[in-house]
DNA sequence: TCTTGAATGGGGGAAATACCCCACGGTTCT
DNA sequence: AGAACCGTGGGGTATTTCCCCCATTCAAGA
């Protein structure tokens, strides 16, 4: 029997740990990598190629919206399951339009981790209940839909995304430079088109709005360098 | 053989059931009991008498800090080892005083997690390394201890919480002098102080501590001067 | 009483930000 | 085929941050 190969996006490698033995008792799901960053979860699906990725949101350098966006571009055959331990607005509000092919929370169990990994191996979606509703809700509204494409100009692109998650995570644009291995300069454009798309002239203000939209946790504690 | 009898509170069931997985290798560890809330942990520690209690922070009711509180009132012999995401200083400030038998990141191993468990159940303490140098900072000097806990030295005067609300609704030095009526270099003096006391060296850093202790909302759109 | 801290103010300087100018190769709609 | 972005990179500059040095006044605690 070939069994399902799973990577496991998590930050906490405690959680991590925990996750990989919970599954290590179904035999048909293997845990092939874990990674501790949503960018560590997007060059481990590469080089990987895992048929399942388990992602966590809220993790360092990249979260995992964004890493599910970059996977799902480079690798649509790859199914990812969204685990999160809210259910804010802002988070259900993006899942639909990435491609993850679930969202589970993490008050479910862990026989639901298990079903929800085979479902959506098979090419089905799996949402926890209370999260279902909402998108179902949300669907039901082509007014919202129309005014996010209307909106298209003032939207963020991939990369600026991740450049704002850096600047909220309080690094200088010489460091965010070196982690994307860009140059200082191309970084410093980007905080510029961020700011002029949003409209937001500081880094306070940019902080602030990446924990709304949920980019961010407000009590990240960033790894010192 | 006695196994060590330990209470799991965690919120998050997945998470829990994961951290009863790993402990479930651990053939000298007996999981005996499993808590959502804070307030579910001070009544299963008074129904089942753990050795130990695995404490989370962030629990609904009543958060992990106050459990341990009660619990250590109640039960003196029981061991309460605290388990958490975040490494904050306000945390790490209250875990002396709580009567916690120690600190352990999400980041640590599941390795650890077992050591610290049979550690504390013997009477020792247990702190994450990261954990400890700061504690071990703190403690060094007796002097320096005391004087932290009487004055409270590295509470935030109300004219720093004032800057710090002006620094993170994004303001300028210059403009918050204004708006105080107080000098640049007096602002720009006790934003040093802010930062000194709370470890915490850029701007996007005071924005996220500032939402997470309250002191601004994540969405305030300020007026544009 | 004497020291400590809070709040005030200033000089100076290296680093980083915020904002202009410019360009090129690529994708993606129209 | 052209327009409109996107991502990349370089030049420059004014402002701001971040962190030293220095000081005085006043209030409160050891």
């Amino acid at each position: 029997m070939k069994r399902i190969t799973v990577l496991l996006a998590e930050d906490h490698q405690i959680v991590r740990e925990g996750f990989r033995s919970l599954l290590e008792h179904e035999h048909d799901i293997e845990v092939v990598g874990e990674a501790e960053t949503g960018r560590q979860a997007v060059q481990l699906t590469r080089k990987l190629r895992p048929a399942v990725v388990v992602m966590d949101i809220a993790m360092p350098l990249l979260n995992g919206l964004e890493a599910t966006r970059q996977i799902r571009k480079e690798f649509p055959e790859t199914k990812v399951l969204i685990l999160s331990a809210h259910s804010d607005d802002a988070y259900v509000e993006q899942v639909a339009v990435l491609g993850a092919a679930g969202f589970l929370l993490k008050q479910t169990s862990s026989h639901e981790l298990a079903t929800a990994i085979r479902e959506v191996q098979k090419g089905n979606t799996f949402f926890s209940p209370s999260i279902s509703r909402r998108v179902h809700d949300r669907s039901q509204k082509p007014a919202d839909r129309a005014a996010n494409l209307r909106k298209k100009t003032n939207r963020l692109s991939s990369r600026e995304v991740e450049v704002l998650q850096l600047i909220a995570e309080g690094k200088p644009n010489k460091q965010v430079a070196g982690e994307l291995g860009v140059s200082f300069k191309t970084v410093d454009k980007h905080r510029q088109h961020l700011m002029n798309k949003l409209d937001i002239h500081d880094v306070a203000g940019l902080t602030r709005y990446a924990i709304a939209e949920g980019i961010i946790e407000s009590n990240v504690r960033v790894t010192i360098n």
